[in-house]
DNA sequence: CCATTTCTTAAAGATTTTTTAAGAATTGAT
DNA sequence: ATCAATTCTTAAAAAATCTTTAAGAAATGG
């Protein structure tokens, strides 16, 4: 699991729960401290979303309980506009603050940060399917050794196909995946790139080996 | 041991320690001067994290006494807010302040800093790349053996470049690391210290052999 | 077999990102 | 205090990417 979201607001925490997969992280939802801590005891999670209110037992004192046995980054909510609360989370052990009302752009480059700072670009492998292979670190493709000049979100979708090789993708999953659950781009551009992705990794872009369609629903890298 | 932290408040203490020793220190907790005193007697520390608040003896009589007999880096702790102990830390010895509440990361920054600043830069290593050579600890760079000009940021970010060959630097993180997370810096300042590093290292700045741009995502160094 | 839907293709227009250049602000040294 | 070096901001231009559009082709379901 990447995120443990505490928050005993249910619409809310669902609300996080659904922007933060959307944006290709697993996560599970906690509605008390009491819940986070028998999570946490089961499971290993990379970073935790703690909401400053919580019932019972306040996010700070649920942030010092924690912080005995776990040292993932914590990034805290917290409704209050005063300093009090981001100085008392900071003390307490929290790597960073978000202030309610936030946008989830905002959350999402915040957990991003968060997560390099704690673990690094830790995506530095190398994935192969038969003759093309993918260096994500170096952002380099190549098919049978020769360098292909794949950019931008070209590289995304392909880098999302080589990780689900014979896996059938839903457009809207590749969509959300790529642009983002709230983006208001149209479908439609979805279907441009994967044209420019063929014309670039297809011997023969109208007969595809690597992208195949799956009328109505996506597309299926390999098999 | 690393570092000896002096801090009355147990809880806070505990947890100071555990984000210490977690970042790979090795530490030790006292709880007052006296036993801060007898503890420095028995073994030698690198370094010292001292409360201002402490029972009994406040920190800053602790601190002259200890500067009689010991001359490691000293970091003070204080929840004040005036200046008042930040200048009186200083003058009875102190090498850096902190005040409370304070961030982890800022924290450890800070330690890893006097650390650096008293037993010197841990990778005085010599990067080589090509024709490029870069001493960390004489902050030299060389291209074929003569000698270029590089100081500052473009400095540091060379460094970093250098540290990262053939992996695409994610602007962000390339901030992060140079700035500093909570910098308020613009980021379009990072372009144009490229656009001066390229000037100083690249053979022709608008054809760049060393520094690639990455579009949408940051900078790749050779390859 | 036909109407409907979905997908492909190509090209143009819009948007975003980066580069460039110049100047202001800050810092450090003399 | 003055000067030089460094750092940061800004604005425009250039470059690359992204999005939309529209027309035609292919698949689907009756």
């Amino acid at each position: 699991m990447d995120i443990l979201i505490i928050e005993d607001n249910e619409e809310l925490g669902k609300l996080i729960f659904d922007f933060i997969t959307a944006s290709g992280y697993t996560a599970y939802l906690a509605g008390s401290a009491e819940e986070a801590l028998s999570k946490l005891d089961g499971e290993s999670y990379r970073l935790l979303l703690l909401d400053v209110m919580l019932p019972g037992q306040d996010g700070f004192s649920a942030l010092t309980r924690i912080r005995k046995k776990y040292n993932m980054p914590v990034l805290m909510m917290s409704a209050r506009t005063d300093d009090d609360s981001k100085i008392l989370g900071m003390e307490t052990g929290a790597d960073d603050y978000i202030e309610k009302p936030f946008s989830v752009p905002v959350l999402l480059s915040k957990i991003k940060a968060l997560m390099r700072r704690a673990y690094g670009e830790n995506k530095n492998d190398t994935l192969t399917y038969k003759n093309l292979k993918v260096d994500v670190a170096s952002r380099c493709v190549t098919k049978d050794g020769k360098p292909l000049e794949i950019n931008g979100k070209e590289f995304d979708i392909l880098v999302m196909f080589m990780r689900n090789p014979g896996r059938v993708l839903d457009k809207n999953a590749i969509f959300d995946e790529i642009w983002g659950y709230y983006s208001e781009t149209e479908m439609s551009s979805l279907n441009v790139y994967i044209r420019w992705l063929r014309e670039k990794i297809e011997d023969d872009p109208k007969e595809p080996e690597f992208i195949k369609t799956v009328w109505r629903v996506g597309y299926k890298f390999g098999d």
